[in-house]
RNA sequence: GGGUGCAUAGCUCAGUUGGCUAGAGCGCAGCCCUGAUAAGGCUGAGGUCCAUGGUUCGAGUCCAUGUGCACCCA
């Protein structure tokens, strides 16, 4: 028979021959001798489809067929066929029946022998009596001969044969991986060694049992950590049987998987329905020590439970092991007697898979055993999480099957799984790539990462409120790309802005003296900007209680950022500012404290869960003789102050603002240029209000006199330009183009149509055609100085003629921002008065100096105007202002 | 071979029960602001929302099939 392995060196340990009997195999006649082998196998291109895909290894040559290897070696002849039925049952010569493993009876070595003869898996005959053609119907004739070579000691599947068939198995290596005695002089020489199969081949060259040698490429498992090739080894191992597993299935309906989509019930449920039995002994020296005691003679077992049990039974060493943790060694030198026989009973050498121990948490942690009560009080957690890729047959199930055994309840009410930590790149972080960030790094101790360039790289920790806040952030069904550049991304994002308001409250209100008990402003009186953010507050509460109630922490956590970042810090910090500065302590600025003290109290209690570190230094410093915060109450919305009107109108607003800006682009005048007039036709009725109520933020926001409401009922503020896109009509149209920039121009509602998005349908003498949006450019069409934008409905035109008086506020403006810049220069602090003495040559900027005098002394807190230079010990800069000189002199006024 | 998930801008990702002329950050280009300032902001360029078909007045979103990637199982 001819027979095919990959794997030379279970050759020794050959047991049988499986066939298929559906197939034909053929009597091939060579020198004298006869081959079967598989019909189909003997003219089939092996491996040609891989060789064709270049799947490939380099330096290996093509397959042979069969045939042709037979020619090669001196031709053959096809004197006959047999079915694989035939063959089945024939007994033959392997080729290694002299080793002395090959004649032990039930199989090699005696560990493994005296399993088989307790279990009856085989037949007291060695392997060498019991080889024998087994029918096998997996064996197929693309790959190798159609007669597999079976090694029950050396795979899984051959294993499970052998048993089905009473083939005795030989497991021919020790946990090295090195040949037991028993095995001549292949005996110490280790299985991964190629020399060992030169040696194998050449043994079987010298038998005349060698057909031929080829390089065969195949995928093979090896080692994820030293990337060794891995070898199969047959042991003894100790299982819990799984019969039970509708229990186990049972409990899991008791509890939630999130998130939804990732489908969690289902692929425990999956795998609950697939696994086989639970093998829990493990080849080692550290880690739990199985309670398991074998009478070796009798195989009887006894599982011991506590340590009274294993006192009680102890015949000897008991006294070494007392005082020690049941570990080893100390736990081996404690026998106990089998009192069916009288014999003593050793400990299993194996130690525990470690999801035993983590199976067992909710009872091992939580008192089960020592106080019952305390723990039904907590029993079963609200809450688990572990990364889910993995644990649906590791820790979720080791927790869900113990805890069906033990009371057939569910462990947890909810499991949140997640996916995994990735580096910035995406990639696994390994310690041997240099890409890993150890959390101690990360939280406090700073780290190095290898980056791109293959260099190291040093950065400053992170922090743990903020890698909290990453990880929370994060969608758990993705995994999460974590590093430097991101952190550095979500700090200033987030972590900063919610410090930096925090930090602003802080240097006005202690100028200002202000306490939360002052008397204030009731709600219905403040100011619109306060109530609108006091509203959005109440939403964002709303929405943590949703999300968190839901175990969505990203979904808050974008919120919260959506709400400190654009609405808190980019708006209404930067919009009320002055209500800040200013030196009159009345009511408005106070109710300016009073809301901005609301919403951060607030906030950093909605955030403390997230970040707990930061939010509690926040929190005791906003609040006398604070508890922590996380002693507080949870905040609850207030409904009376929601406001969806007002929430409606300021996003109208902010669009409004923006929509100036790109209008001020347009005309190319920055803002510090006071300008006339704007006039904008607003797209709906929210922008409508928002103009007419809040004009004087756009005012301000953009230094601009006037505000315009345009009515629609007046007809459209601009009239456009309408011009084909050649990047997007060109290739659609082609020599069409002309005549398609005809018809455009003679459609009056062109503009019209396509600003609405909608497509244009235009006649040609040749046919139809359909411009999209896309297709063209809308430009408005505006008088030189003016500035015109449109956008979804809303048209603005701003004047952006400068008058000389504008040119003058101008001018006052620019050296108002000098004389700040120069204060700051000079280490003045914020409420300081100066003494200011102002020198230009430049007859505009002597103009408007004069024209601004009061405003520019308001604002840079001027109160001392000096004609004559100052002394030596002042302040000088001399800086340009649209090319004239000004030299500014300043210093402290003391009173 | 079977199962599950994912696929949206150059990159990393949001996108609630279908209402979108699809958003953010980074990067890129141009600019602005200046007592929260070793910060901050605006504008712009950049998309066949993997493909095909279906349901619907309307699909990034729902359904079916396919493709690619990942994980699990065999």
């Amino acid at each position: 028979m001819l027979i095919w392995t990959t794997t030379p060196w279970t050759l020794s340990s050959n047991v049988g021959a499986a066939v298929n009997p559906t197939l034909t195999y053929l009597k091939v006649k060579h020198k004298d001798e006869l081959y079967y082998v598989a019909k189909g196998a003997f003219t089939v291109q092996r491996l040609e489809e891989q060789f064709k895909r270049k799947e490939w290894l380099e330096g290996v040559p093509k397959l042979k067929t069969l045939e042709q290897i037979f020619k090669e070696k001196g031709g053959y002849e096809i004197v006959g066929e047999i079915s694989g039925k035939e063959m089945v049952g024939w007994q033959y010569d392997a080729p290694f029946d002299e080793l002395p493993a090959q004649q032990h009876p039930f199989g090699f070595p005696e560990e493994i022998a005296s399993v088989v003869e307790r279990l009856k898996w085989g037949p007291a005959k060695s392997a060498q009596e019991v080889h024998r053609v087994v029918a096998w119907d997996i064996v197929g004739e693309t790959e190798g001969t159609g007669i597999v070579h079976i090694a029950p000691g050396c795979g899984k599947e051959d294993f499970v044969l052998g048993k089905e068939q009473g083939l005795v198995p030989i497991a021919p290596l020790d946990d090295s991986g090195v040949f037991l005695d028993g095995f001549d002089e292949l005996t110490g020489k280790s299985a991964n060694d190629p020399a060992t199969t030169d040696w194998i081949l050449d043994n079987l060259q010298k038998k005349n049992r060698l057909f031929a040698v080829e390089k065969y490429p195949h995928s093979y498992p090896h080692c994820w950590r030293c990337k060794t090739e891995l070898l199969f080894r047959l042991v003894d191992e100790w299982f819990i049987d799984m019969k039970w597993r509708d229990e186990i299935m049972r409990v899991v309906e008791q509890v939630t998987f999130l998130p939804e989509s990732i489908n969690g019930k289902a692929r425990e449920l999956d795998w609950l329905k697939n696994m086989g039995d639970w093998m829990i002994s493990k080849k080692r020296f550290w880690g739990l020590a199985l309670p398991i005691w074998v009478d070796e003679q009798t195989g009887d077992f006894e599982v011991i439970g506590s340590y009274e049990e294993l006192q009680t039974r102890a015949v000897e060493g008991w006294t070494e092991f007392a005082g020690h943790s049941p570990h080893r060694p100390w736990i081996d030198l404690i026998k106990i007697k089998n009192p069916k026989s009288g014999n003593l009973m050793s400990r299993i050498p194996d130690v525990g898979n470690p999801w035993l121990d983590a199976g067992i948490v909710p009872y091992s942690t939580m008192k089960y055993n020592s106080d019952r009560d305390y723990w039904k009080q907590w029993f079963p957690a609200d809450f688990i999480t572990e990364c889910f890729p993995g644990q649906f047959r590791n820790w979720f199930y080791a927790i869900l099957a113990m805890s069906t055994m033990m009371e057939q309840k569910g462990p947890f009410k909810v499991l949140l799984g997640h996916a995994l930590v990735r580096d910035e790149q995406g990639d696994e972080m390994h310690k041997s790539k240099g890409n890993a960030i150890p959390f101690e790094g990360a939280a406090n101790d700073g780290y190095e990462i290898k980056e791109k360039d293959g260099k190291l790289h040093k950065y400053p920790p992170m922090g743990s409120d903020l890698m909290r806040w990453m990880y929370c952030r994060q969608n758990p069904i993705a995994n999460i790309n974590f590093g430097p550049h991101v952190a550095e991304e979500v700090r200033s994002k987030f972590i900063m802005k919610l410090w930096n308001t925090y930090a602003f409250f802080c240097n006005y209100a202690r100028l200002d003296d202000f306490t939360p008990q002052s008397p204030g402003t009731a709600v219905p009186g403040l100011l619109d900007i306060d109530r609108w953010i006091l509203s959005d507050l109440q939403l964002l509460i709303k929405t943590a209680h949703d999300a968190l109630q839901s175990y969505n922490v990203m979904a808050f956590c974008l919120k919260a950022e959506e709400f400190v970042d654009d609405k808190l810090s980019n708006w209404y910090v930067r919009r009320n500012r002055r209500r800040f500065w200013k030196s009159d302590k009345g009511a408005d600025k106070m109710a300016a404290y009073q809301t901005l003290y609301t919403v951060l109290t607030t906030l950093v209690k909605l955030c403390a869960p997230v970040i707990p570190f930061m939010t509690e230094k926040m929190h005791r410093n906003l609040v006398a003789d604070a508890d922590s915060i996380h002693l507080c109450d949870y905040p609850v919305a207030d409904e009376t102050l929601i406001d969806h009107e007002l929430s409606d109108e300021m996003d109208a607003l902010l669009r409004l603002v923006s929509l100036s800006g790109s209008a001020r682009n347009a005309v190319k005048i920055k803002v510090r240029q006071p300008l006339a007039e704007i006039k904008i036709l607003p797209a709906n009725n929210a922008e409508r209000k928002a103009i007419e109520r809040f004009a004087d933020q756009i005012r301000d926001e953009q230094n601009i006199k006037k505000v315009t409401l345009h009515d629609a009922a007046h007809g459209a503020l601009l009239s456009f330009d309408i011009k084909l896109n050649p990047k997007s009509a060109g290739p659609k149209f082609g020599p069409r183009l002309g005549a398609i920039t005809a018809a455009l121009a003679k459609r009056a509602d062109a503009v019209e149509t396509l600003q609405a998005g909608k497509p244009l349908e235009l006649s040609l003498p040749d046919g139809n055609v359909t411009l999209e949006p896309a297709d063209v450019w809308i430009t408005p069409r505006v008088e030189k100085g003016w500035g015109g934008i449109a956008d979804r409905g809303t048209q603005i035109l701003l004047d952006g003629r400068i008058t000389p008086d504008l040119e003058l506020e101008g001018l006052a403006r620019e050296i108002v921002r000098y004389v700040q810049n120069a204060r700051k220069e000079a280490g003045l602090e914020m409420d300081d008065r100066i003494t200011l003495c102002l020198h230009t040559e430049d007859a505009k900027l002597r103009d408007a100096i004069a024209r601004h005098r009061a405003y520019i002394a308001n604002e840079t807190l001027i109160a001392n105007w000096a004609t004559d230079p100052l002394s030596a010990g002042a302040y000088r800069v001399e800086v340009k202002i649209e090319n004239a000189k000004l030299i500014i002199e300043l210093e402290k006024f003391n009173v």
